[in-house]
DNA sequence: CGCGCGATTGAGCACTATCAAGAGCAGTGG
DNA sequence: CCACTGCTCTTGATAGTGCTCAATCGCGCG
């Protein structure tokens, strides 16, 4: 049971590491967190915004997302998590919920008392070093993505989401994704990009008929990531703590 | 000498204190840091994306901004800082430049080598947690800004924008100021949320029409502060570890 | 087989961008 | 003291990207 939970926490161990170079006690300590570990439904929310922010959660497997309602009603999906990434770190160390989290497919979640994460980070600087640079690293990301929906078109922004996925998917997945899979509805890519459902379907489309990518239900493939690229103005240097590129990984190959 | 690098250090002092309570030997940690003091012009450049971040900063007197330059050549503006505000944190303790810093008014900037940072979180926990917490909430205005640009018309952005100036300046100016000053040309403000300067002049017209606002030179007046948090969707809460609401103070005097 | 959500399509409109030119103002130099 | 220069703000006209409303289609699921 025990050696399973570890199993389970290593992407977690892993990211950190990359980091920050963590010592022997620095892993245990974390692997001996009392993690639990939940299953949970597509579309159940892990958090809401407003909410005291008492636990900390990291996702051990599914995709999840993190949103804002606007006053007419409107929803921003402001990031979107992968297996391995934390999803509430920012308001665990907070102390307070800035936005709702919420499952994009099924998956499981490995939960911790926030107050666990606190006592850990004071014991041990080298991990306290790494849970901060976690958090600069979704802060970059949010940078980049002001920078997305603020200065480009639609259909830029849409590649850019795309490749953003695939490097931070070739992270997460073992082995490489022969295809990449995006388990967003097109509803879900219109509030993370600030379109309208209507008008990320036309944009889709067009990028389908220029053969940059191809779409089967939720899952698309790109056919030609160097053009993807382009046309998204994307370059992965606000991921940071990435292995030097991911490009070399082909991520066009068919199904 | 000393006392007058203390009475400058002061706000940032302040600030930390605001997230983890301190010791006296944290406080005196910080205050014996070497930063070296420097008056800058508007305009120059605190840092330029992709630098290595050798060094850390913080706004002793004047505004400045964050910002990333897309394909076409536009400029995003993705943050702006106050006095006592920190301004590449992120990147001191990401080890990489992950946007531009430029200031946007002359001022008054503390800089510091960025291995003292690491060093002085490594030994005192405390100050770690604070450092750390002031990036958070650096990350959450990021996210509240994603869904400003992406969520927002041209209207409710702008007096977002403006709701957010007002709160954090009353932070950082003492006293408070009878009137809001905004340093920001209306292309900086374009910018900022993502539209063009001739669409910003002609929302601020339209704001300056229906009795929200007056503007001379640079200057903002507020003179409808509710009716502006309404118009822009304005809830202060992401601006998190703020004194329960700012709103006491009148921001709509006239000059 | 019917239900419901997500994808798709069409028509018309609105918000915002683009292009271009003029006005106000401050700093500079003759 | 007065052009000169450059920047920001302002205004007008026009175009276009992306939105709204509405209906249809496709498909997985009970």
């Amino acid at each position: 049971m025990s050696s399973l939970s570890t199993e389970k926490l290593k992407p977690f161990l892993d990211k950190l590491e990359a980091h920050s170079s963590l010592n022997r006690a620095d892993c245990a300590a974390f692997e001996q967190l009392p993690f639990s570990f939940e299953r949970v439904a597509a579309g159940s929310h892990i958090a809401r915004e407003g909410d005291p922010a008492a636990t900390f959660c990291g996702m051990v497997s599914g995709f999840s997302y993190r949103y804002k309602i606007v006053a007419g009603g409107g929803r921003q999906i402001v990031s979107v998590q992968v297996p391995g990434d934390f999803l509430d770190l920012q308001s665990a160390a907070l102390g307070m919920t800035v936005y709702s989290v919420q499952m994009m497919t099924p998956g499981e979640v490995a939960t911790l008392p926030a107050a666990c994460l606190e006592r850990l980070a004071d014991r041990h600087p080298d991990l306290h070093r790494a849970l901060w640079r976690e958090t600069l690293v979704d802060a970059s990301i949010f940078a980049e993505w002001v920078t997305n929906i603020g200065r480009r078109d639609a259909r830029s922004r849409i590649a850019h989401l795309l490749c953003e996925f695939a490097v931070r998917l070739q992270q997460c997945v073992s082995p490489p994704a022969p295809c990449f899979l995006l388990p967003m509805s097109q509803e879900q890519i219109a509030d993370a990009t600030g379109l309208t459902p209507v008008h990320v379907n036309r944009t889709l489309q067009s990028m389908r008929h220029s053969g940059l990518i191809r779409t089967q239900k939720r899952q698309v493939i790109i056919d030609d990531w160097n053009q993807l690229m382009r046309v998204g103005d994307f370059d992965p240097a606000y991921l940071v703590a990435l292995p030097p590129v991911g490009l070399a990984i082909p991520l066009h190959q068919s199904v």
